[in-house]
DNA sequence: ACCTGAACACCGTTCAAGT
DNA sequence: ACCTGAACACCGTTCAAGT
């Protein structure tokens, strides 16, 4: 009986792989991509940092694992009730937001290829192009342009957010780039130049989007 | 005069940031990105690793100079005589085999946002977004879909050469990834496992392209 | 001005030893 | 089976001391 109990509350408070991930997606969140190490993860959990490594086969294992936790929450979130347009835009967004929520996902999305966070965004928006009238042929190769566009987004999120760090709000941060971008000069830089001034008013979200219909524009074309 | 000469020789192999840059650039080139510290890096230059503090900041200072060195030498070898399609096409070409050359390239370009290795990426796009009779509003959003869309790719590359280095050639990785992806199963994922038997036979390149084109196309329903 | 190299404050990971 | 925590082999960065 006593022994029952005993290992029902030390189950309870045990060390397992969820637990662990979940703390480190804390850590992540609260401190940032640098603040999450094997001491740091070790004590919020009350146990030694080679304990860890019972669960987790080493650092690139946990942050696959966490970044899966997290892309996988979203897509089950995306149910693919709508059109086949609006759902991957849907997967899309869901993906955008939770990058916009947990910038160290998208510097991890990247970095770990045929990791199932990012099959399950390939599923997501691949699944919908045999819908949209795209030829077989052409399924692969427009998936891949959707999800590399996804991802390409995603690394510079967690790019900017990084940066982020060091003081400055948003319009503080566009005002310094968008200064920037226009001492650059129009003779090196004429493109640059000319469109700094949209750089401080454009929405990073709307601007994803835009780009999103610009590729399902295209995959129109191939009908 | 001796003082003279032996200036000069001094200056010959003197420390600079030009030397620092293209000493890390061949380490990161023959041993990986791993293989690049202030250790190796100050031995095969024959000095002690806080010189290199002297001419460089920090690590994030000289990744972000090896990664402009070697953009910048792509960006300008695409001289734009041809017309604007083709133009962005070299220019996303260009990008794409220098990253094949120096996977670790892609890894970086990410990862400082408003670095001038992107800028120059941005303009090569984007300024021939007007001579393809693009509207003025939509140019911003048309530029930054097609650059978010290289960086993508980009860091696909620099993550696929990370895993190529534990051993296994191109073919035999790809056999490896197939099997992964017809493993998953019709029911969950079922537009991956359709599309798995393509995977072995596609050309990283003329996808690429294909993603470019597809963007191009859609940038040319906005006329 | 520029370089040296030891020292500092960290890392991820391992592993004998415990329960 | 699972956990502990010291130890190992590294890092990037700093800085007194040299030339």
């Amino acid at each position: 009986m006593a022994s029952r109990a005993q290992r029902t509350s030390r189950r309870a408070n045990a060390l397992s792989k969820e637990r662990i991930v979940e703390a480190a997606i804390e850590i992540l969140d609260t401190d940032g991509e640098s603040a999450l190490t094997f001491r740091a993860l070790a004590a919020r959990l009350s146990t030694g940092a080679g304990a860890l490594y019972w669960h987790v086969a080493n650092k690139d294992d946990l942050l696959a694992a966490t970044t899966d936790d997290v892309i996988t929450r979203v897509m089950t979130d995306v149910v693919a009730g709508a059109r086949p347009r609006e759902t991957i835009r849907a997967v899309a967004l869901g993906v955008f937001d939770v990058i916009d929520a947990h910038p160290w996902v998208g510097a991890h999305l990247s970095r770990q290829p045929g990791q199932s966070a990012m099959l399950r965004i390939f599923e997501g928006v691949g699944g919908q192009l045999q819908a949209l009238g795209v030829p077989e042929r052409a399924q692969f190769d427009a998936a891949s342009a959707l999800v590399n566009y996804i991802l390409g987004v995603a690394g510079q999120n967690a790019a900017n957010a990084r940066q982020d760090l060091n003081g400055m709000d948003r319009s503080a941060f566009l005002a310094t780039v968008t200064a920037q971008w226009t001492q650059l000069g129009p003779e090196e830089y004429p493109f640059v130049h000319r469109v700094a001034a949209q750089l401080r008013e454009h929405d990073d979200r709307e601007q994803f989007l835009a780009g999103i219909d610009l590729i399902l524009a295209g995959i129109g074309t191939l009908r």
